[in-house]
DNA sequence: TAATAATAGTTGATATAATCAACTTAATTA
DNA sequence: TAATTAAGTTGATTATATCAACTATTATTA
């Protein structure tokens, strides 16, 4: 009965320390900028083209907090936004070249995080591990009141 | 290779539900209070006469701003503050009557969640999970550099 | 088609939280 | 005892998040 509780302690601290070790010491990399720009820029460099609402849903933020993050971005020439010629309202954020590189960065500083977390796993620990979790995450939302809008 | 990437993501987006689950839907329980304040309450609920210091080290927080968040706590006549008989500059934190009612509360609510999540979890499973989770940890804290006081 | 509603994004005001430095008091140590 | 260190507090500042109002565009519908 303790055990369960144990473990949601356990994965708070150890996603502490993950962020900790990603984002803290990742000062110079981001030159002025936060975790949540070094986020944002991940997920930009993942789906092409992904829209401000799409983001604030995704990390569960107020849009108008995304759109200044947004603004740091572009400020510092990393992202571009388009567009959408599809629906004026919305518009397309894509990568510059500077921050294509800035991404391919963080994800290498993640693989080696990754790395260290997980040096003395077996590929199968690993798929069991990830097994593991999506069935926990699922087990989650499945029950989960969908969010109200009143 | 990217699958390792993924797994971060993956506790990630777990811990995100998870504190989603657990604090969003807390305010009735925490009066004016936030996610923060409850995770002090639990700290306290669970070392009895811990310190300030020591609440300040284990949430990686400025010690003002625990000093802040422990006056809500007291006002809120949840926790109470002595002076350690046997060092006059640190002070034990205590619960009050309903700080110990307050946090049993959220530690069922913890254990709910919990227990949603780990529903189809056998005993072993479990088991695993927790060792699998302190293996990572272990791995991740083991090479870091000790906190640079510069 | 004209009017209305809904959506994406921005802006401004405000509230909340984190951070840093200075300070007080008490303990330690030289 | 004098100087140093540690715990905690306070004030000022900065960073973040939140809420509501607003513009522009698209979707709906009467």
């Amino acid at each position: 009965m303790e055990q369960k509780q144990d473990l949601l302690d356990q994965l708070q601290q150890l996603t502490a320390e993950l962020r900790s070790q990603f984002f803290q010491q990742l000062g110079p990399e981001l030159p002025g900028l936060t975790a949540m720009h070094g986020r944002l820029l991940l997920m930009i460099a993942k789906e092409k083209g992904i829209t401000a609402q799409q983001l604030s849903e995704l990390l569960r933020r107020d849009k108008a907090q995304i759109t200044r993050l947004l603004n740091d971005l572009q400020q510092a020439a990393l992202v571009q936004r388009q567009i959408d010629p599809n629906d004026g309202r919305r518009q397309l954020l894509l990568l510059s070249e500077q921050g294509q590189q800035l991404a391919a960065q963080l994800k290498t500083k993640k693989r080696e995080i990754a790395s260290k977390m997980l040096a003395d796993f077996t590929a199968q620990q690993q798929t069991q591990m990830t097994e593991l979790l999506a069935q926990m995450y699922q087990n989650l939302v499945s029950t989960r009141v969908p969010t109200d809008l009143s």
